[in-house]
DNA sequence: AAATCATATTCTTATAACGGAATATGCTTC
DNA sequence: GAAGCATATTCCGTTATAAGAATATGATTT
């Protein structure tokens, strides 16, 4: 059943987080580090766990990958992503998770406009 | 955090199918057993999940135990229910289990009613 | 109190998940 | 092509989950 899918995705911490960071917008690995404070490995595999399921897709930009949700979301995965929205605006550790990107946004302003002409030699995280 | 208790127990077909019904009401575990067409130790067990977790509450009645959802859900909770709700309307499994219901349904009356005085000497599911 | 019915628990086996350490891959720059 | 950076994968130990078989509990009827 698709909808246990996403139950199972929704189902740990690290990725609600990333989750929710990525209802922002498109984010790159380095400032999810930044952003949730976790290893390198433990985002990455949570990513790779999303992406295998179909919740978050990926694109190379040089030597960094961008995130972002789904472009085409399941009627079913659209409804429980916006739940979540809903009940984390209300939730300490998402809130925090939104402000700490919000400082760091500036320095990553050209992932969001999906120029990777504008891609920097390297990366300002932090 | 208690949105994760929440998704741990929605990631399981059988509970979902568990919660979709009981959204119509209370509900014995015997009818479950026939809605759902599965053996009485799944669904025994993954009702005890549910409430260790505070999903659902159980009254003994007699020889019958009834379930029905949390009284006093949390936000979180009631949010994730209704999004459920929404997404079970157009999914064939959940469908057909509440067709099932209503068949049984007038056999079971008593429990709806809340009467304990009207319980009969047998169950008669099915 | 013995038998019966409805439900719960225990035991076992199989499978999946998480986290961390170490290592590998892919680009880019020099 | 060697070095460096960002990201991914593998390996390992631990813990959680699911399902079925068998058994236990609790209430009711005879």
């Amino acid at each position: 059943m698709e909808l246990v899918k996403i139950y199972e995705c929704l189902c740990d911490p690290t990725r609600l987080r990333l989750l929710n960071v990525l209802a922002q917008g498109p984010v790159c690995v380095c400032h999810f580090q930044d952003v949730l404070g976790e290893p390198q490995v433990k985002i990455s595999k949570h990513l790779a766990y999303l992406r295998e399921r179909g919740l978050v897709e990926s694109e190379r930009q040089g030597n960094w990958v961008i995130y972002e949700l789904a472009a085409k979301p399941s009627r079913e995965l659209q409804a429980n992503l916006a739940c979540l929205q809903e009940c984390a605006q209300r939730i300490p550790v998402f809130k925090c998770d939104l402000a700490r990107l919000k400082k760091i946004e500036p320095s990553c302003a050209w992932v969001r406009a999906g120029d990777p002409g504008k891609a920097p030699g390297q990366c300002r995280c932090g």
